[in-house]
DNA sequence: TCATTAAAGATACTAAGTCTCATTAAGAGA
DNA sequence: TCTCTTAATGAGACTTAGTATCTTTAATGA
């Protein structure tokens, strides 16, 4: 698994080499542990794990990976933007509101539906943005038979 | 058309008053203010619209509205959280990336799809917030034919 | 009309992010 | 492997959106 975590690292740093960037230590210690983030994570979230690290550092990483398409933001159900590792390409989210976690959302064709129903609005469809809330396998195993054990 | 303006904020006042929310003037104000905004808005538009009041009251007002239903908040594409006017109950928005106006989208059924996809993920699904961005009628009108003609 | 209490206004504070600028260090080339 | 160029960093000021606190004002029910 560490192993793993340590390839997706790597996976990170090369994307960024890919475009030219440089491979600094502080950008090594970003990816390092945006690759050991289990979840979607906040700036603030790096920064208490990375405290050595400077404040625009940490932002200028994060925007730097998001618009390398290595991470995407999620949009929590009050509003608020996450990060989280992206599998390139277009895609969704899935997020438990329980437990934070999420998975992505692969073959939802809405597009086809949202383009039909666009068209009849006379809009000319370019993009869209779709989270879905809910809760995961394991949560929602655990608080249906016994109707929420822990509050 | 003035005449359905002040309808029109003169039915946020009583939606809010039916809560039991006292009708203040500065209330009056946002509401006023709000029914004349044809496309989303920030806070901060509002207050550049109402320099004499407060900026805690013009948050104070937003968030009381968005509770209240009477508003809701859209998400553009760069990420940024915009108001507008909300027609009750769950629907989605389709945002012109160009001039900025937003249509509802109702009929727009992702729900048993949604539902569908959810599942096979063993994911059990409570929401969802859905924007779509492209083009309205008149913007699309007038770029398609000149391929741009201001830019 | 008066008392109660919600709401307003001022202002400090927080969170997320950007900008500036001086310093440091990657890494390409000699 | 040394050196030069320039990208990247860190510190810190600034911005934007929003919340919290606290005193004053005013809406409304009796």
């Amino acid at each position: 698994m560490r192993k793993r975590v340590n390839a997706l690292a790597e996976q990170l740093l090369e994307t960024l080499e890919e475009r030219g960037y440089r491979s600094t230590s502080p950008r090594r210690a970003v990816a390092q542990v945006i690759a050991n983030q289990d979840k979607h994570f906040t700036a603030e979230d790096l920064r208490e794990q990375l405290p050595s690290l400077g404040r625009a550092t940490i932002f200028r990483s994060l925007k730097l990976l998001v618009e390398t398409g290595v991470l995407c933001r999620v949009l929590l159900e009050g509003g608020d933007l996450h990060y989280q590792l992206s599998h390139r390409g277009h895609h969704h989210h899935l997020l438990c509101v329980e437990c934070g976690s999420s998975q992505d959302l692969l073959g939802c064709d809405i597009e086809e539906l949202l383009q039909q129903t666009s068209a009849s609005h006379g809009f000319e469809l370019s993009g869209h943005w779709l989270e879905v809330y809910g809760h995961c396998r394991s949560c929602s195993k655990s608080e249906s038979p016994a109707e929420l054990t822990a509050v």
